[in-house]
DNA sequence: CTCCTTGCAAACCGTTTGCAATCGA
DNA sequence: TCGATTGCAAACGGTTTGCAAGGAG
């Protein structure tokens, strides 16, 4: 899942826009870089102390908004369940959720059904340039249908 | 977009199941099926206003997770940008949005596009038996397409 | 040396809850 | 009557903000 975005230079991209490379901004970048799933504020400044236990909420909330504006980040909707929003590193290819209602599991998937998503709404029918597509879906994954 | 939930029997729903049929919940009810876009619980509350000036926010927020658990509203997950809930009478045929970043307008679309991920979800590629399918897209729609 | 960032603490705001009064069945 | 439901008001919890001290460039 990981393992393409979670090794660039942050400090360089920070400074090309103008911003300034800080201990904070890296540590919470690293948290989310170094995370499978998606981390509510509260869990991306859990994994932040570890690195800089005086690190302040309000920090990290900012840094996750600014790389939202950089494009490295984003804000996901995981169904109407999470009450906390949640963060991810936004990833180039798009890829949809799979969160099973037994066992809480967030399943990522990246494949072509996000892109055939696309293709459909730009076709005649609605002529919709998709941005971005949040797909997700609740039910029941493969394991749980079995054991019950 | 409306016009088959919004006139069956909310009264005789609730009694079945238990609950009593008071003006607050008719009043939410009203509120949401006369709407064709998704409302947050403070416009809820203000529509609710208009029948019953005395309503309390409580009652509405109380109502409005009563008919989720009943099975005809349903929160919405409208991309990131919503910090605060919205809500929507639970259509029975799945239908997707379709947000323009441009001109902000929300589009509904009943098909068979949900019809299918849903198929594709079942295959053996994920073995995934989807319960809600929440597909929001932003991007940008035809007319702000055509107007740029 | 500048002024962007941070930590701190308080404010915000949507949502939830405890409780006594009220109202539907 | 009797308990579900309401309005009220206070609590809650995630997020945002003002501000002075600190740190990057």
């Amino acid at each position: 899942m990981r393992g393409m975005a979670d090794d660039f230079d942050l400090n360089a991209l920070l400074r090309t826009h103008g911003h300034r490379a800080t201990g904070p901004r890296r540590a919470v970048w690293d948290a989310l870089a170094s995370s499978d799933s998606h981390l509510t504020a509260e869990e991306v400044t859990s994994r932040v102390h570890n690195l800089d236990a005086g690190a302040d909420r309000a920090s990290v909330y900012r840094s996750l908004v600014l790389f939202a504006d950089l494009g490295i980040a984003r804000e996901t909707s995981l169904g109407a369940d999470a009450h906390a929003t949640r963060w991810e590193v936004a990833h180039p290819d798009d890829h949809f959720h799979l969160i099973c209602r037994k066992c809480g599991a967030v399943e990522h998937h990246a494949g072509d059904l996000v892109d055939q998503v696309r293709v459909h709404l730009a076709g005649d029918e609605h002529g919709f340039t998709a941005e971005t597509i949040d797909l997700s879906v609740t039910g029941t994954c493969r394991r749980c249908a079995a054991a019950s």
